[in-house]
DNA sequence: AATGAATGAGAGTTCATTCAT
DNA sequence: GATGAATGAACTCTCATTCAT
């Protein structure tokens, strides 16, 4: 009986498997209908009992959901930002990955959005260090550097997440067409204004031209995360 | 008992007064906990039998708020856009008013966002003429005349909708600012680049500046409708 | 649909018929063992949902089956004890009186004392005026009059209610006999020290001799209530 | 593996444990809320396989609390009794010895009494010498030997152990005064009529005056358990 | 136009217990 | 001696809806 964080890895196992059940069921029909009893059938189990064996109780279960997405998205975001050179590059490869892990599992990021479109405050969902929170940080230092221009890091977050959420919940998406169009939009709207003669325009993200102000290794640990 | 469409003078009362409730436990409580129950209680009805007798189902009583909800907000905003004179300040005109409307009734915006973020496909909500759509064909018409630049209609449409629906959930919002800083932002990122040494700036939304492509009455019915 | 207190006749009646399968449950099978199913299974019901609609909740219901005998037991009581003419005579008329409504009526007034047994502060059960605060007035006032040797109100009431609930508990009671026993019991510890050569012994409750201190109409209100 | 009484001492201390857990249980949150988690999380155990692991089933575990306090509260006042030298004295010392243990451990009288209050019958709970058979043999003896007037000994056993009973579920009690009252109070309501001319008081417990008919050998095995 | 009464289905949660090892 | 995994039954409560007036 092995033991890795205080659970067996037969528990680890079965916790998994109800989670993966649980965002199924979530992306599919809705976090409203994400109930014990459609989560075992989904996961052919013969009772619910056997989630409320695992899992303290529903908020335990939506919270793992939760953390296994999260970690996911973070551990396929994270790298590919940190190959990068500046920050406009690293705000393309910000935007590009998160619409490529999207691409490749757009159930477990549906469920996601569900989740938090439909939870309420009274059901202490656990977010720290929550992805618009490490969007605002990593425009302030960009506007430190002199590379974005002055906006307000606060509301541009805001729109960053939204407009990638939103793609998250699109019926049929071309997430190339996405992609490219989400890069160019943000590009356009936060990178600082040009003095006259010369426009430096971004091209697609990881093409590595050199960066006007490389960034700093301070700065690495800011934006690392990502929703 | 006076009849206008279809329904007597006390009938469409009780049904506002019903939906009024139901906007303002949807935006309280979200979608999710927005049961005959709960409406009932809120209204100070004796019993849940009142709804179901004035609304064939929960469809139904759903559909009616997000009716009354995006008519309201039509009529608000729609005169805001005709008074412009040009694609630019319209779409200045249609974040300010999306945005004052928001500010001024928080609660039936939020109810309509709870109520698209909550409801799935199978609930069968019928929002003909979506305010996504609209938008598309705004954006569209202003590249034909050379406004805008060439993006994606329908992402831009996207990432329009979706910054706009964002504000709505947002808990402390400062307005203004978002307002000023959303009209900067998606001018900034639709205008046509300027010919060399022709640079334009939008004005704040109503100021009035002559356009370079005047709006043609053909379009006048397409951008009538908003959120 | 005649109405009498907010509710119909029919409802009153389902009530009462739902309070009183209630009463038998906990009677028989005690306060822990007394489930809607049990109570539904008991009054013949075809589901528990008849119940969860006449009572908001269980508390409700317990909080019914409280109110309800305590009423009648209060209605059975007091006007035995309005009809005394002494202290002594009145306390040994209430302790006659609950022991004879506990004798015709056992299993409520069981169904009482599981409750107050098992039942947690948590449950938010109201029982304001409880017997023993009203056991508590009548001592005091009985002392003042110098009816009552000098004891402490509050222990002697405690004991009071604790006998009397004890015999409710006891499976094979000869009522009669501890009847007497416990009037003669509360009036030898109760009564005042006799002077000298002065030895009034009580007579057996409604006997009805002289009493030295006859009540005053201002203490009547005091111990209009029981248990 | 030394072995006792059949266990081994682990096992036994285990057991203790569990016992000692299941009585804070049962005293801050009621007989009904005594179930195996509850015991469980608070020991601080990782399952509730321990628990029928060490007791066959519930009612094994509710017995051997019922035992355990039983036993400490007999070893507690049984020796107090012993040291008195007539009955008076005896049922002074046993009041007292009661309120004191029940002063020193209240949460073990009180698990006792939640106990006795909501178990039933089909639970199966032996409690072979029951503390109220005692108290009646106790008052039959002092009868015989005319240090007691002429009651119904099982009456006067019920009343005096719901007294005592009562004071272990009181909230906040003055333990001291309680005493003094409850003696002083059994004292009267059980001594024999004085005959003229002759009036003994009870002196408080431990006083150890003479009395007037010893007790004898005989009887010494009887009053010797305690509830 | 309005209402009371009733209902079957399903929700999450708790329960003591059994089967393994 | 101790434990993890699993389970069926029962619990209270909520749901939208139907049948009567």
């Amino acid at each position: 009986m092995q033991v890795t964080d205080g659970r067996s890895l037969a528990a680890q196992a079965r916790r998994a498997q109800i989670v993966d059940a649980a965002i199924e069921v979530i992306a599919a029909a809705g976090f409203a209908q994400c109930s014990f009893g459609r989560i075992a059938k989904h996961a052919g189990l013969s009772s619910t009992r056997l989630i409320s064996y695992h899992f303290e109780d529903k908020n335990e279960l939506i919270q793992a959901v939760v953390d296994t997405v999260l970690g996911e998205a973070t551990r396929y975001v994270q790298p590919r930002i940190a190959a990068t050179a500046d920050r406009r590059a690293a705000l393309a490869a910000y935007i590009t990955a998160n619409l490529e892990f999207l691409h490749d599992h757009p159930t477990r990021i549906r469920a996601l959005v569900e989740i938090f479109a439909g939870a309420r405050n009274d059901d202490r969902l656990t977010t720290s260090d929550t992805p618009r929170a490490v969007a605002i940080d990593f425009f302030r230092a960009g506007q430190r550097e002199g590379v974005f221009r002055r906006f307000d890091p606060e509301v541009m977050a805001t729109v960053l997440r939204a407009a990638i959420d939103a793609v998250a919940m699109q019926p049929d998406v071309d997430h190339a067409a996405y992609t490219g169009e989400l890069v160019e939009l943000f590009d356009r709207v936060t990178r600082a204004d040009p003095a006259p003669g010369d426009a430096p325009r971004l091209t697609p993200a990881g093409s590595g031209d050199e960066p006007r102000h490389p960034r700093r290794a301070a700065d690495r640990g800011t934006e690392r995360t990502d929703r």
